[in-house]
DNA sequence: ACACTTACTTAACGATCGGTAGGTTTCGTC
DNA sequence: GACGAAACCTACCGATCGTTAAGTAAGTGT
């Protein structure tokens, strides 16, 4: 007793609060919403249910907080990067490896993050997570956008494009953060080829145009 | 009642057992394993308690013959096409078309077949999974092993190309299987034109060779 | 007539779920 | 040293969970 001398206190998060949020996020990745009980969580973190209840209105809050938590922090990286760059191939670039070193850094987050998007729905969250998603989606879709006016890009419409993107990106992020050392696979060499794959293809073959057609 | 003169009567699969795994497969694609419950799947089905564990040894049981039940269609379809194609293009071409074909037919299909390769960990199912998952995977990694030693495809190893293919091909049929009007929107030329995307890239500008390192 | 199987029923089991009422300690402020 | 807010506790709530025991009605073979 009488360890936590926590100097910091930072914001106004209290370190019990932190301990709280950071067992969700681990619990609530690896087995999901539904599945996951405040019980475990409490006891993951070492306090009584009626604490949890002192920082969450419920469960459902408590997950929508954890979310958000995680989410901030990378939307707002992305947005950064992405108005300090130019030309399309150097923008996906910074998106992928950004995503891919914010992945690497903590596998809880894809696992989070895409079992929101892939995973079975939750409806009471499903509104929430549902505009979290098109966010993250719509930065993508605005490079794009950029790139097919500026003649960068060809073959399908913004929308489409972000959709194909995103499929290799975000796939790779959940599939490799799901094996073990995801932190040795997620690597920016990864992320830079995967840009070359998309933009150029990986046929030995004479050049051909897609022609994706619309998807929504 | 007595609306149901279903002249089948296929197998030895019973009628009530057969609505029994559709609710089910509705319900565990809907809302995943761990919020259904079997009082749902019960009601929805028209039938009581004991009339499911009649049919089933328990819930885990009832979830892993669904899973079954449609891979093994999905499965025995894409085996055959590919073995009667030739060349990477047609054979890549086969495969998602044959799987857009199979997801827009039936979108509880890849709704159920994706929250369990993406979704959370359902530990009691895990194993089981992992063992379904490997086998659609390996299908399309020994299409990649062919094309590569054939020189048709290059850019990375069968595993990472298998593992972009899929990325583009699940992600494409997640997504839009989740949506209004999939059948509209899984096409067989939404199909053609992601395999040129994988294969020829979206770029206007000079080809390059990506360097997809290897992520097994 | 009897046994046996198939396809169900009613009624309940113990366990666990999310959530809370109400009391206690700690601590800064006046 | 009185006082309220913050941070926690014990003990319990009703609801729902997966699962089962025990019985029954209808057919089927002998």
């Amino acid at each position: 007793m009488a360890s936590s001398m926590n100097a910091s206190a930072e914001s106004t998060r209290n370190e019990t609060e932190e301990r709280l949020l950071d067992a969700a996020l681990t619990l609530f990745a690896s087995k999901g919403f539904a599945a996951t009980s405040v019980r475990e969580i409490i006891e993951a973190t070492g306090v009584t249910r009626p604490v949890l209840y002192y920082y969450c209105d419920s469960k459902q809050d408590l997950f929508e907080r954890v979310v958000r938590w995680k989410h901030d922090d990378a939307y707002k990286e992305l947005d950064a990067t992405i108005s300090a760059t130019r030309g399309v191939a150097n923008r996906l670039q910074a998106i992928i490896r950004g995503t891919f070193a914010f992945c690497a850094a903590d596998p809880r987050v894809p696992q989070l993050m895409f079992q929101t998007s892939f995973g079975p729905v939750v409806s009471e969250l499903a509104e929430f997570l549902q505009a979290i998603a098109e966010i993250r989606f719509g930065i993508v879709a605005n490079v794009m956008l950029e790139a097919i006016d500026s003649g960068e890009l060809h073959g399908g419409d913004a929308h489409s494009l972000a959709l194909l993107f995103c499929s290799i990106m975000d796939h790779h992020a959940n599939a490799l953060s799901r094996m073990p050392n995801p932190e040795h696979k997620l690597t920016p060499e990864l992320a830079d080829a995967l840009v070359d794959a998309f933009l150029y293809g990986v046929s030995t073959g004479r050049r051909k145009t897609p022609q994706i057609p619309e998807t929504l």
